[in-house]
DNA sequence: CAAAATATGGAGACAGTTTCCGTTTGTCAA
DNA sequence: TTGACAAACGGAAACTGTCTCCATATTTTG
């Protein structure tokens, strides 16, 4: 789904300029930005913006699928090494302090859980995927009780997300997560 | 700071007649109509709208804050009639059921935790302090950890406000608030 | 190299928001 | 009562940001 086209060549420069261009701000903290105005600065009509990237999530989803992508096979190589439980623990550990210091993520993974529906939430489901089987681990090795979805995780999450940059919010995001995985231990 | 001055009689009955309809239109699940035309529905002006309400949120605090008062009330009456724990749990359950059937309420809270800043935020803040004081007294009676703070607790309640809405999206919630009580209790 | 396919850019239509100010309504003192 | 003043109204018009459309330009292919 990500291949569908050879795609010609000054549609891939534009495509990569833009993409170029949306890291650079997202890294500068600069999110919000009239869409149009984005186009300007990285050199492209506005019509060329909308026909790589409909909309702003989009555009958001593509910058971010492979640090996500990166994440996630991450996560996949901690089940492979260690414990399912203390993969799990690791995994979210190190996934508050990545977003801690990406914004740009944080904002975009909360978008992109909101909306489960379409093609956008690809990424989200992704991230789903990983923790379900590490959960899913977790509970055949008896570390982690059965009675709770993904779902619940994922909400936590997505509240770390939301609340994420506020100053503070690393120590609290870090509770949160000690929360989920107490929680989450067998008793 | 909620009286600041006498305000007319019209003034009044405007005021009365906006924050009826809004109640209405939330309650029967609408809350993304054109702020122009909620105004033409209310009877009203644009302009007295906006003097009124300068903004959407405005509105949908102004709408929930009794609504808001009246839970955080509820809950420092638990805390009056339970140990600190139980209330705790009971008031998290009650408080995500409540939202399962007002989805005004889920995203207006989900708006006002969100912006910390600003005389908006104040229903966000009361409904902090509430949990706040319930985990403190929990930590007092020895049955919750003392190592988590309020915000931790708030963070996932954002992730379940956001999320709220969704299909299966109850299931998960109590999820969410199962992993949060057991992960505080003491061990 | 010409034809066909693909992509471009930016003007302008559009939708929603917000301001502004001439008119109306309410208040209060005489 | 009534007149004068303040407070509030309403909705037209200006604004802001989004998105579409198509004449023009670029790339690819035969």
């Amino acid at each position: 789904m990500t291949t569908g086209k050879p795609l010609r060549a000054d549609a891939r420069r534009n495509r990569d300029a833009l993409l170029a261009k949306a890291r650079e701000l997202f890294a500068g903290g600069c999110f919000d930005m009239r869409f149009d105005d984005f186009a300007k600065l990285a050199g492209v009509g506005t019509g060329t913006l909308y026909r790589h990237f409909p909309t702003r999530e989009a555009l958001a989803e593509a910058v971010y699928r492979e640090e996500l992508t990166a994440m996630c096979a991450h996560g996949r190589e901690l089940q492979a090494t260690l414990p399912a439980a203390d993969a799990l623990a690791v995994f979210l550990r190190g996934f508050v302090t990545h977003l801690d210091t990406h914004q740009g993520l944080a904002r975009t993974l909360a978008t992109l859980m909101a909306s489960r529906t379409g093609t956008l939430a690809e990424g989200g489901r992704e991230l789903g995927q990983v923790i379900a089987d590490l959960l899913a681990g977790g509970v055949q090795e008896g570390a982690i009780r059965d009675d709770i979805g993904v779902g619940a995780v994922m909400m936590a999450l997505q509240g770390i997300c939301v609340a994420c940059g506020e100053p503070g919010s690393r120590a609290d995001a870090d509770g949160t997560i000690t929360l989920v995985l107490d929680g989450l231990r067998h008793r």
